[in-house]
RNA sequence: UCCCGAGUAGCUCAGUCGGUAGAGCAGCUGACUGUUAAUCAGCGGGUCGCAGGUUCGAGUCCUGCCUCGGGAGCCA
C-alpha cells in the first residue's frame, strides 16, 4: 500500500504524504483537532484545521477512538515542538478500522491488568521501546558470533537425555519412546557440535517448570550458548566480557531514542567495558562476611549476595570456581583447588544480578561418568555425551547467557516480564 | 512449597465506630484555532472476589475457599 512511514518524514518537509497508522490520541480545539498517530517506526502530530478540510473529514474526527487504524494524507511541516521535528498538516483522513473501548486508557493500570492485555498493551510507547531494544540485542547476538567466526547450532526443544536435573522439566508423550522434556539447555549438544565446527551456538527457547516467582524468572526463556573447542575457562570469561560489551555497546549505539523513552541512565551502562573484575567464590563468601552476610562456605550465593557483592564494583563482575557440590556434573574440577570447579557465574550491576552461567567442561571419560553415576543419572542416557569424551577429546568451555535478563538490564526495568512479547509465568498461559 | 500483601464502577483507588456505594480518569453531550495525559461545564456507570456465619442491619466483624501481586528457595 501506497505510503510513507513517520520516521522518514523528517527529511519531506514540505512534501505531500500518506501515513498509515493507528490513533494514539486526539484533542479538539473548536477548529482545530490534534491527531496523534504511530505507526511502528515513530509518532506523529496530525493537525486538522476546519477550514482546509472537507466537512466530510472534518466530522471524521468523531470516529478517532484511541486505537483506530487511519489513513491520513497531508504535507509535512517543520516543528521544532515536535519530537521528531515535524508535524503533518492534514488534507485528508480516512478510516480504516474502527476502535471501540479500547481498554488501556492512557492513565495508569496495575500489572495483572496490563498482563491480562498484553496483545494491546503491546502497542503502548514505553513496551515498543523495549521490543526494539530487544530486536537489536538479538541481532547483535548473531552478528557478534558471526564476526569471530562461530557457526549457529539449532540445537533439538524436544529432549530425551536431560541437561541438569529433572526435578523442574516440562514433560511430553513422545510416541512410543515414552517421556520427553521441553530442553532446559542446549548445552550437551553444542558440546557435541564443537567437536565438528570448532566455534558454535545455539539460541532458542529454554524452558524450565521451576515455581519461581521473582523479577528474574520466566518459565519460557530464550538463551544464547556459545561452546568453544580448545578454550579453557580464562579463555571463557574473556569471551563473555567482550560478549557483554559489544551488547551494551550496540544498544548505546543503536537505541539511543528507546532508552531516552525508558528514561535509561546511561553511565552505568557506559562503564561496560573489559576487563571485568573477577573474585573467586571463595574470596567472595570472605568479602561478603565482611560485608555483614552470613553465608557459609559452601553454600550457594544468594539474590542478596549478589547484589551486595556487585554494589563494590562499577561493572559487570566475574564470580568463579564454585563448590562442586553446588553446580552441575558436567564442570570440570579445578586443580589448584579439588572442592571446587572451572566455573563462572557473570553477574550484572544495579541488582539485576546473574545474567551468564559458564564453565569449563569435564573433558575426562571416567571422571565424567563418575559424577553421573554420582548424581544418580542414568549414564545410558548420557552414552552419546560420553562418547565425545572417546573420540578426540578436548577441553573446551562455554557459557549461557539469559536473553531476558539481559534486555532487562539494559532497558533498566525492574522486572524480566516484560522484556518479551508474551511472558510465561507459573500463572501466565494467556494470552 | 513457604512468608507477606491485595481483591469495591471499564481502569486506578478511597470508604472513619457496623447504619442509603464515593472520587479521579476513561466513555457520552456541549464550548473553545496550537494542544502535548489539553482545559472547562454537564450526564450515565456497582453480583463490594466466592461461600457460609454473627447481627435489627455487613464493603466493614468471624471462618473457609479462590484469584492476583511482592519476596524466598531454584536458576539464566
Amino acid at each position: 500500500m501506497e505510503h510513507t512511514d513517520i520516521k522518514a518524514l523528517g527529511g519531506q518537509v514540505g512534501a505531500s504524504v500518506t501515513v498509515l497508522g493507528w490513533v494514539v490520541t486526539t484533542r479538539t480545539s473548536g477548529k482545530i483537532a490534534f491527531v496523534v498517530v504511530r505507526d511502528g517506526s515513530g509518532y506523529l502530530q496530525c493537525v486538522v484545521s476546519k477550514r482546509d478540510v472537507t466537512d466530510e473529514v472534518w466530522s471524521r474526527l468523531a470516529e478517532l477512538a484511541q486505537e483506530t487504524s487511519v489513513r491520513v494524507a497531508g504535507v509535512v511541516r517543520a516543528d521544532p515542538r515536535q519530537a521528531g521535528g515535524v508535524e503533518l498538516t492534514v488534507t485528508d483522513l480516512a478510516v480504516i478500522g474502527p476502535s471501540v473501548d479500547f481498554p488501556i486508557s492512557p492513565k495508569e493500570h496495575g500489572t495483572s491488568f496490563l498482563f491480562e492485555h498484553r496483545h494491546l498493551w503491546l502497542r503502548s510507547r514505553k513496551q515498543v521501546a523495549i521490543a526494539k531494544v530487544r530486536h537489536r540485542v538479538f541481532q547483535a547476538i548473531h552478528d557478534f558470533y558471526d564476526q569471530r567466526g562461530f557457526s549457529h547450532v539449532s540445537t533439538p526443544i524436544l529432549t530425551g537425555s536431560i541437561g541438569e536435573d529433572a526435578g523442574n522439566l516440562f514433560a511430553t508423550e513422545y510416541f512410543d519412546l515414552g517421556q520427553a522434556y521441553l530442553a532446559q539447555t542446549g548445552q550437551l549438544y553444542v558440546e557435541a557440535a564443537c567437536a565438528a565446527l570448532g566455534r558454535v551456538y545455539c539460541f532458542g527457547p529454554t524452558f524450565r517448570a521451576e515455581k519461581s516467582k521473582t523479577r528474574r524468572h520466566l518459565t519460557e526463556f530464550w538463551m544464547v550458548e556459545p561452546e568453544v573447542a580448545f578454550a579453557d575457562s580464562e579463555d571463557n570469561m574473556r569471551l563473555q566480557e567482550d560478549f557483554v560489551s559489544y551488547l551494551v555497546a550496540r544498544a548505546l549505539d543503536q537505541c539511543a531514542e528507546e532508552l531516552k523513552e525508558l528514561e535509561r541512565d546511561l553511565a552505568p551502562l557506559e562503564r561496560v567495558v573489559p576487563p571485568f573484575p573477577r573474585i573467586s567464590y571463595t574470596d567472595a563468601v570472605a568479602k561478603l562476611n565482611q560485608l555483614g552476610s552470613d553465608l557459609a562456605w559452601g553454600q550457594d550465593l544468594g539474590g542478596d549476595d549478589e547484589t551486595l557483592l556487585c554494589k563494590e564494583y562499577d561493572r559487570p563482575i566475574f564470580v568463579k570456581n564454585y563448590p562442586k557440590e553446588v553446580k552441575a556434573f558436567y564442570m570440570k574440577e579445578n586443580p589448584d583447588d579439588p572442592r571446587t570447579v572451572l566455573n563462572n557465574d557473570c553477574l550484572a550491576p544495579e541488582g539485576y544480578g546473574e545474567i551468564i552461567g559458564g564453565s569449563q567442561r569435564e573433558d575426562d571419560h571416567d571422571r565424567l561418568l563418575a559424577r553421573i553415576e554420582a548424581q544418580g543419572l542414568d549414564p545410558k542416557a548420557y552414552g552419546w555425551y560420553l562418547d565425545l569424551r572417546k573420540y578426540g577429546t578436548f577441553p573446551h568451555s562455554g557459557f549461557g547467557l539469559g536473553v531476558e535478563r539481559t534486555v532487562a538490564w539494559i532497558c533498566g526495568i525492574p522486572h524480566i516480564r516484560e522484556t518479551i512479547a508474551f511472558p510465561r509465568q507459573i500463572h501466565r498461559l494467556y494470552p
